[in-house]
Order: structure tokens, then C-alpha cells, then sequence
DNA sequence: TGTACATCAGTGAACGCGCGTTCACTGATGTAC
DNA sequence: TGTACATCAGTGAACGCGCGTTCACTGATGTAC
């Protein structure tokens, strides 16, 4: 075995070969995400390789298709997502619930705004001829998780007021199995809001970004940051 | 002036040749439809070309450009969408404002998983290097009217709870403004319920069709009407 | 330390295919007098 | 009613461009003994 896998060195850490082959593979990514915020949801590989002064083939090195390159980054933009979710969060004060949702939804539009190519790509229109992998599953679940974050303390603190609706046997349990994976302690009747205040955010972005805001709610900073409020009402969220 | 105009001829209706022309406009849109339900948002004008077993240029005749054809079909599907709604709400008795508002959410969401690429169209991520002109501005606001419809009625009959939330300033004006255009009695604080409302449906929808709830809510039957029956609620909107 | 060898990154040509749009043209259909 | 003419739909070839992927190859870099 001629090239020795990193625990074969003694964990010296990676090669020069390793760094160069990662430097590179970051580099296509970045080119791939350059294009992507040009031209639309579009991703040529050979594009690519034009932006990066290597022939067409030579990516084959990296990615073994197109589809798996857009695997990759969409895997990216979830976790970068969920690092920038989790970031917004982190310095808080414990019990500040409210605070604590409002930062993390906030930033969630920050993101969007920011780099409306990236939330296109996990939370847009599906690419023609793309069926997301199993590999995006985790990285996906890691920013509801994040969202989840300030819901899910207020419930393990005991301070959520838990609200009278009644869901369908069906959907209990549904609700019931979610949030054994986003937060064990989350009430079924809470999950439900957590849920529609979810697809409220994307629909608010969805829309925000598809330009069907423009001249009604434009800029739409207030509203988005009033709705955010309304939501941290009803998820029962405080700053006591 | 050889050919004359549908009122030049007395209004006996359009000639022959007007008539096979409206019914190739009418083949080459459902084509595109057809296409762009089988793979994706990309809409090919040979493959049009192709499956109406004419020449490519033929098509010339009867739209501009790609982008001529795109837009037709955006102003088509809005049309189409608030002619659906607007026939679930129809033969509703007056002052079912409840029932009202569930027929038309509930129709937009039929609507949309009857025909996800066409919801696509028009909610979802803009296509690459494609922006939607003025033409579909008055469309899309039929879809929102209609969806606007219940509440507007409510309001009008001053049976409508209105909110103590208190918007800013400058999210007031915005809200009025919508408003005016939408449903002229519906109350700021109503109206940003509502605007609240619609981005919760078309974010419920964009997750589903996105299969972000395959393993969650699986099917999504009984969350989205959970949810529209929440939403009315916090509309104000009852049957009595 | 020096040499034989394996592994890697990148090349360049090719395959087979797609696309939107233009242009001069042929026939058929319709209109005006 | 019959004829000259205008308008239309559709053709076929071409322009100039794009794409993903394969394959045999050249050098450089690294490893083993």
C-alpha cells in the first residue's frame, strides 16, 4: 500500500497530496457556487473548469458526475446553514427563549438573503433531473434542529405553555415521531406550531426571493421581523 | 388591410384561420406543459418542435422567443390557479367565511400536487436567467383576490375580530397599500395575518413538493388541514 | 541515500448529443376588386 | 364569379454555440526497499 491512509502516519495529519486534492476540491465548489449565484440554478461542469483554467475531464479527478457535485453542495449549504443557525445562538443566555428563536430565525433570512442561490438549491424548486440522495437527510435535519433549538430548551425547562389543540389521531402521531428526532420534549400540540412556523419562514423567503413581494411588502425587514414576533408568541417563547 | 380585424368583420367571432392559429397557441403551450411536467423546469423549443412533428423555426410564428412562451405559460398557470379557487368558493352561502376560506386554501393545495411543475412556475425558484415582466403582475394578483376573498368578505360584513397586534410605521403603510389592492376593508393587523397565512401555505406546499416531509409528515393530508383550520382561527374567520 | 515502481493530477481529442435563432423559400389560404 | 395579389404556416438548411462523459496519454509526486 503505496499511499498510507491518515491513521497509517500516525496521525500526522493529512498529506501535502491530501491538502492539495482538498485545496482543490474546495476551489471547484467555490467556482460551482460562483456560477450558481451568476446564472441561475444552471451548474456546467466545464464552466467550471473554464473559471478554473483546467480542461473539462480534469474534474472527473473530484467528482465522479455532475449530479454528485451538486450532491455535494447542497450537503454544504445545509451545514453551512446549520453552522450560521447555530452561531446566531450560541452566545445567549440560557432561558432567553424568545431571544434565542427570534436570533435564529433572523439569521435564517440573513443566510437566505445573502445567498439566495444557496437556499435555492436546498429549499427551492427541485433541479430537473435531480433526486436529492440520502446523503442530505442528516445535513438537512441539522438546521431544523437548530431551529428547533429554542423550542426544544423551553420545553426541556418546563416553561412552555402547552396549547389546547386537539390534532388528529394521524397526525399526533406523525408529531410524535418528528420530534423524537428535533426535540424529544417538544408537545405534540407545540410541534405542529413549530411546524407551520417552519413553513411560514420558507414561504416568506420563497416568495421574498421570487420578487412577489415587490412593490407590497418591499423592503419586507419589517414585516418578516413582526411575523418572527407573532411566531415566538405562539410557540409560547419568552425571555423570562 | 386585407385580413381584418375580429371587429371589422361585424363580430361574427374569429376567422378559420384565427381559429387554427388560437388552436396551435393552445398545442404548443400544452407541450410545454407536458415537458416541463416530464423533466423538470427545462423548457426546450426543438422538444415542443419535436413533439408537435414540426420544425423547430415553425414555432417562430407564434411566439418571439423561449422567453415569450415561459411567460405565457406563468400567465397562464396564475389564470388557471384563480379560476380554480374562485370555482371552489363559488357556490359557498354568504357568511360562510370559515368554510370559504378552507374550500379556497385547500384548492390551492389540489391545485398545487395535482400540478407541482406549474406551482413550480409560479412560486417557485425563478428560472436561470429568466425574469418574469409586468404581464404577470395582474395575474398573480388573482390568485391572491381569491385567496384574499374569504377575509375581505368577513371584514366587509364587520364580522372580523380585529387583532390587537400593533405594526410599525412603515409595515402599517405597506399593509394598507396591500390592502387596498386586495381587500379594501381588511384591517392592517388582519392583513398581516394574512399575508402570514399565505406564506405558510406556499411554504407548506414548497416543503412537500420538495419532499422535505417524506419521513415526517408522510402523507401531509392531515397537517395542512390542521393548519388551514389554525389559520382560520387566527383570522377571525368563523361560519356563523 | 539511491533506485524502481505505483499513484496521482491534468491533458487533449473525441463521441454524440443538445440548444435558440435567422433566413430565404414554397404552398396554401384568404381577400379585394 | 373570376382573377390578381397579399398574407400566412411551415420547411430546411445553416450559424454558432453549448453540454457531460470516455479514454489513452504524459509528467510529476510520492513510496518502498
Amino acid at each position: 500500500m503505496p499511499e498510507p491512509t491518515d491513521a497509517a502516519r500516525g496521525g500526522r495529519g493529512p498529506t501535502p497530496r491530501q491538502r492539495a486534492r482538498a485545496a482543490t476540491i474546495a476551489d471547484i465548489k467555490s467556482a460551482a457556487l460562483d456560477q450558481l449565484s451568476a446564472h441561475g440554478s444552471a451548474l456546467s461542469l466545464r464552466a467550471i473548469a473554464r473559471e478554473l483554467g483546467v480542461v473539462s475531464s480534469a474534474l472527473y479527478r473530484y467528482f465522479p458526475s455532475r449530479d454528485e457535485l451538486l450532491t455535494a453542495l447542497i450537503v454544504d449549504a445545509y451545514d453551512d446553514l446549520a453552522d450560521a443557525l447555530l452561531a446566531a445562538r450560541a452566545d445567549l443566555p440560557a432561558h432567553r427563549r424568545r431571544t434565542d428563536w427570534a436570533a435564529t430565525a433572523r439569521t435564517l433570512r440573513t443566510w437566505a438573503l445573502a445567498q439566495p442561490h444557496r437556499f435555492a438549491l436546498v429549499y427551492g424548486t427541485p433541479v430537473p433531473g435531480y433526486a436529492a440522495p440520502a446523503d442530505t437527510i442528516a445535513p438537512a435535519g441539522r438546521v431544523l434542529t437548530a431551529l428547533a433549538g429554542a423550542v426544544q430548551g423551553a420545553a426541556a425547562d418546563g416553561v412552555l405553555t402547552d396549547p389546547a389543540d386537539v390534532p388528529s389521531e394521524a397526525l399526533h402521531r406523525q408529531l410524535v415521531a418528528v420530534a423524537a428526532v428535533l426535540g424529544p420534549e417538544i408537545p405534540p400540540a407545540v410541534m405542529v406550531r413549530l411546524t407551520a412556523a417552519f413553513a411560514q419562514l420558507v414561504g416568506l423567503l420563497t416568495l421574498e426571493l421570487g420578487g412577489h413581494f415587490v412593490g407590497g411588502f418591499d423592503p419586507a425587514d419589517d414585516l418578516y421581523d413582526h411575523l418572527v414576533a407573532d411566531l415566538a408568541d405562539r410557540l409560547g417563547l419568552t425571555d423570562a
